[in-house]
This record gives C-alpha cells, sequence and structure tokens, in this order.
RNA sequence: GGAGGGGUGACAGAGUGGUCGAAUGUGCCGGACUCGAAAUCCGGUGUAGCCGCAAGGUUACCGCGAGUUCGAAUCUCGCCCCCUCCGCCA
C-alpha cells in the first residue's frame, strides 16, 4: 500500500508509475473517493463531537428532556452518515490497495518478462550427448514418481522417494545451514494462514484470479510462500531501531493452484501444487534495504554456486515487477529439460526489495529520531525444492544417468551419487 | 470435545453506565539535589485520523465485530485468544 498523503500531492508520479508498471489503475477515481471520504467523515466527526457534549450536559441539566431529544437526533443523522462512510471508505480502500508499489529508478523500462535485463551470468554449462531432463533422471533412478503422486493427490503431486527424498531433506538442511551462519534466524512457520495476513503481505485469497488453496468455513489459506507468515510474523508491532535489520530464514511447504498452467513450460517439478522452500525475510530500516537487498541476492548465488549450478541474474523490469517490489531480481538457473530439450534458463530465485509497501498493510513499524516510521520488507529465494532439483539433476547428471553430489551438499546426503 | 476463569496503556494492576484515554505502582525521558552515583523530589511519557502557519482543537481505539442507550472500558449477543481441570489424541 502506497501512502495517500503521497498520492495525494504527487498524482502524476503514481500515474506514470502505474503505466510503466503495466497496471491499469483509475488514481483519479480513488482521489476524488477520497475526497468525498474526508469531508464526510469531518461531518461525521463534527457530529460526534456535538453528541459527546450533549451526554455530557445532561447529568447536570435541569432540562434533561430536551437535551435527550437532541442527542437522539444527532444518532439518528449520524446513522445514516457512517453507513454511507462504510461503504465509501470500503471502496477508497479496495482502490488504494490496487495501487502498486513505486518503482526503483534503475529498474528496466519494459512491457514483461522478455524485457527483463540479464546482469550476469556465473559457471559453465556442462554439455552431453544426450541430456535427461529432471523427470526422466527422477524415474530412472526411482527417486521421484509422479505417477504415484498423481493417483493419490492429483496432477502436479510427486513423491519424492528412496535418495530422492534425503536429498530434499539435504537441501533444507544446507540451506538452513548455510544462511543461520550468515546472521538469519532459522524459522519453522504454519503452513496456513489467516486471510487478513495474506492481504497485508500483497496476495489475494480468495478471488478468481486467485492462486491461493483456501479453507472452507474458515479464514484461513494455504500459504504459497513463507513469505506470508514470516510477514505476518510482527504484523501491528513496533521493532526496536537497535535490533533493525531482523533477518529470517524460513522453512514451510507452500502451495499454490497454478490454474490453467499445464503444458510444457510447467513439465515435471517446473509448476507443482506443493513443494516446501526455505525463504529469506528481512525486516530494516529505509536507509538500509538497497543494501540487504545486494546481500540477499549475494546468498542466492553464493548457494547456487555451492551447489555448482550455471545461472544467469535477471533484473526485472517494470511492466513484470507485480505490485509489492520496488525493484526484483531474480536468479535463473540451467535447466536441460527445457525449450523441447535443448536447455534453457528457468527461474529458481526472486529477491524484492518491497520498501514499505507490506509494512504499511501490515503495521510494521519502528520508533526514529524523526518519530515513527514503518519499516522496509524484502524477501527472497533462499532454496525451492521444486526447481532446484531440477538444476540439480539436470546439471550433474553423468553420462550413465546417475547423479553425482556436489561437494558441499555430501555432508548433508551422507552420499556422493545417486544410481 | 466438556466445565470453569480471564483478555485494560511498555509491564503490573484498579475501574461494573456519565466528570475515564482511563487511578496507582514499575519502567522510560527531562529536570532538581550530588564531586559522581544511588536514594529522594518535580515534570513528562500511547496509536491513528481530521482541522490549523502554529498554539491548539477534535474524532476513534480498554481482544475483535455487532447491538442497547442522550451517553459504553463498564450492559447484551456473536467470534477470537489465553489459563486451569476432565476427556480424547499424533
Amino acid at each position: 500500500m502506497i501512502d495517500i498523503k503521497f498520492i495525494r500531492e504527487n498524482p502524476d508520479i503514481v500515474k506514470n508509475n502505474c503505466q510503466s508498471r503495466n497496471v491499469k489503475i483509475e488514481v483519479e477515481e480513488l482521489l476524488e473517493a477520497d475526497r468525498v471520504y474526508t469531508a464526510l467523515l469531518r461531518e461525521i466527526e463534527q457530529n460526534r463531537a456535538e453528541r459527546n457534549s450533549i451526554a455530557e450536559q445532561i447529568p447536570a441539566s435541569n432540562d434533561k428532556a430536551t437535551l435527550v431529544e437532541r442527542g437522539k437526533s444527532i444518532k439518528n443523522k449520524l446513522a445514516e452518515q457512517e453507513e454511507e462512510f462504510k461503504k465509501i471508505s470500503e471502496k477508497r480502500q479496495a482502490l488504494l490497495l490496487s495501487i502498486p508499489n513505486l518503482t526503483h529508478p534503475d529498474a528496466p523500462v519494459g512491457r514483461d518478462d522478455n524485457d527483463n535485463l540479464e546482469i550476469r551470468q556465473w559457471g559453465e554449462v556442462r554439455q552431453f550427448p544426450k541430456p535427461l531432463d529432471h523427470v526422466q533422471l527422477g524415474e530412472r533412478l526411482g527417486i521421484l514418481d509422479f505417477e504415484r503422486g498423481a493417483k493419490v493427490a492429483g496432477a502436479k503431486f510427486y513423491f519424492w522417494k528412496g535418495k530422492g527424498a534425503l536429498l530434499e531433506q539435504a537441501l533444507i538442511r544446507f540451506a538452513m545451514d548455510y544462511l543461520y551462519k550468515n546472521g538469519f534466524t532459522p524459522m519453522s512457520t504454519p503452513d496456513l494462514a489467516k486471510d487478513e495476513i495474506l492481504i497485508g503481505t500483497g496476495y489475494q485469497p480468495r478471488g478468481p484470479e486467485t492462486q491461493i488453496y483456501s479453507i472452507d468455513n474458515s479464514d484461513l489459506s494455504l500459504i504459497g510462500t513463507a513469505e506470508i507468515t514470516l510477514g505476518g510474523y510482527h504484523k501491528d508491532e513496533f521493532l526496536n531501531m537497535d535490533d533493525l535489520p531482523v533477518k529470517y530464514a524460513g522453512i514451510s511447504h507452500c502451495y499454490r493452484t497454478e490454474a490453467g498452467a499445464y503444458g510444457r513450460e510447467s513439465y515435471g517439478l517446473y509448476r507443482v501444487h506443493q513443494f516446501a522452500k526455505v525463504e529469506m525475510f528481512v525486516l530494516c530500516r529505509p536507509e538500509q534495504s538497497e543494501a540487504l537487498h545486494l546481500e540477499i541476492l549475494k546468498h542466492e548465488e553464493q548457494i547456487l554456486q555451492a551447489l555448482e549450478i550455471p545461472y544467469r541474474v535477471v533484473d526485472i523490469c517494470t511492466g513484470d515487477l507485480g505490485g509489492p517490489a520496488y525493484r526484483k531480481y531474480d536468479i535463473e538457473a540451467w535447466m536441460w529439460g527445457r525449450n523441447e530439450g535443448r536447455g534453457d534458463w528457468g527461474e529458481v530465485t526472486s529477491a524484492s526489495n518491497c520498501t514499505d509497501f507490506q509494512a504499511r498493510r501490515l503495521n510494521i513499524k519502528f520508533k526514529s529520531d524523526q518519530g515513527n516510521e514503518f519499516v522496509h520488507t524484502l524477501n527472497g529465494t533462499g532454496l525451492a525444492l521444486s526447481r532446484m532439483p531440477i538444476a540439480l539433476l539436470e546439471n550433474h547428471q553423468q553420462a550413465d544417468g546417475s547423479i553425482k553430489i556436489p561437494a558441499a551438499l555430501i555432508p548433508y546426503c551422507g552420499f556422493d551419487k545417486i544410481d
């Protein structure tokens, strides 16, 4: 959520920002709703003030009946006004929530993911005469079972089996350990959260377009990422300025409906309904967020490097940023199974600086010399247990179809190859 | 799941229809005293919105929501959370 005061004072900046982000938003409609809202609020408060003053006079008055009558008439008027106020207030709020965050001036301008800017590459793609994809490798090695997953839970579910299940655990512990050593507090979070927490983090449960599973007859949804629960963790809190930045490494399962996402683009583990993920989440002072954004990216890269997986870093363009991000870097790893088996880059991590956009909705502040300020929040993928294994299996396959475990991971796995 | 108790400011804890944004204590900030500190004394100390150049004024918030009333922290209803005991259970 953007500060309404900022929108009032800088409508053109906000409009241009919406346009460059490729979001169609009625800023004027919001401003009009805000004007009506403010005017009505003023009237209501005047009436309340009068009501309060009459109520105060009654006990000592010798003409109680007249005052009670006046009180009643104000009460009735207020009831009407408050009903109207509720409507305009909801409209204003809905419009306000639909405005995307402001954008970093250096973010590349563009319409969609074709305009994202590659800023560097690391590692060398190992060539094979006939590379297998992770589904073929997984079935052949007996570590990944989509067929049984579909039988038990439907398409896009799977079982990790044998060394595959151990590999999954090893990757989780590897990432948690790495982040712990780098100052992150390990967190194991709920896999469900209340709708208000989802909304606070910038997600929209229960809409027609939603990617989120929600639980019938409750206000709970399955989370799509631990960003939601870690963001909600400090909702409505004041943080101690000297404690900032606060850095969390959360492990949770992630659930996504992925409606309509079938076909080659979402082959195998690339898009699934459930996966585990280690997520970084940081709360900090405004002046710290840009440096921390780069730090998060650095951790993501070092994890990829430790796992010896070639990747490239992409600076996400304005049109592809989504709502909350002020700036976003993705890392794409090489995946042999993509592009009809010819190989291509596939997203494995994403790091966003959301500035105060989420903090405003979640009401997370700290006390500074300037008064009370909203914190900045950032999030980044530590290690996603769906996509990282794709890259791991496909890049570390051997000529005989076995998988060589990278050295950094062997202590966590307890084995050095899968065959 | 059953029975009972409870949710008030940073914390503890009063307050059962009006003068309560809320006693008192602790903590915290400023000041006095002191060579300095402790103790003591004095003053201050919630959040958000609106009006205002400012001083200041005003509205809302006592778990959340709805209701009764001229007036609600206080009464009624629903919900959430916490504690104790019983049952059940990974």
